[in-house]
DNA sequence: CACTAATTGCGAATGGTTCTCATTAGCGAC
DNA sequence: GTCGCTAATGAGAACCATTCGCAATTAGTG
């Protein structure tokens, strides 16, 4: 753990979710001027490996990224607002308990998305 | 509706699942030598927005992309080999029953995604 | 046919992400 | 401490999937 890891770790689990490298990068900026792209990246990639961070690819060219839960969620994504709502739900066990297919696998981790418009958006006509 | 639009969507029917834009592309060009890619990605577009063809961001630095089917249908990827595994069930029905924050959402569409190792990969120790 | 708008092919541009490489930081052995 | 080694960093260039710009072609309509 070198100080420029130290300070990207803080700022995703400070930043509570769905931060984006680029954001990242801007923030972290700020309290060590000279920390690079790269490093936020490379960060990133060894963060997820270790299981302390996941990536999301929402609809968007680039991604997010949240700190690991220990609680299994899952996302609501808004296409009129573009709002990110979070749930949790134990999807998994329902999933491994009526799916046949899935009863044979060793799952690592589990992500649900449903797209649609929030209750916001359905009032004022999408 | 255009030559070559015919031909890229009967080629994503026949192929039945997870094609990408460049094995699309590799296959349009077999019939058709002269298709651009540029219209591949604008016929990808104009599909997934008439909800013709759905696109998926898997793990990869490019999408997929298949022929929307009628059910509601979600994937198991495996990080061994690679497979991916299609499945269904009523998930999104089980969320709006069971999860008050998707209560009032209109939902769009719905996909359950789980990463882990299928039973070969297992086996054989990952 | 003739006209207009939409679509295409091609090559260049974009933009998020990854790579290269020279420099710097961390760290154990003396 | 400081020598030596390895891993991490910063900066910019490279990459590559996707998008754009534009001139040429094609569809569709009267």
């Amino acid at each position: 753990m070198t100080r420029q890891r130290t300070l990207l770790l803080d700022l995703i689990k400070e930043a509570g979710g769905h931060l984006d490298a680029d954001e990242l990068y801007r923030r972290a900026r700020e309290k060590q001027p000279r920390v690079s792209l790269s490093t936020v990246y490379r960060a990133l990639h060894l963060f997820k490996k270790m299981g302390l961070v996941e990536e999301y690819h929402f609809d968007e060219s680039h991604h997010h990224y949240e700190a690991t839960s220990k609680k299994e969620h899952h996302h609501l994504l808004c296409l009129g607002c573009g709002r990110v709502i979070e749930f949790q739900s134990p999807l998994s066990r329902y999933v491994t308990r009526n799916v046949p297919e899935a009863r044979d696998f060793h799952i690592v981790d589990t992500e649900l998305r449903m797209t649609g418009y929030c209750s916001n958006c359905r009032k004022t006509g999408q």
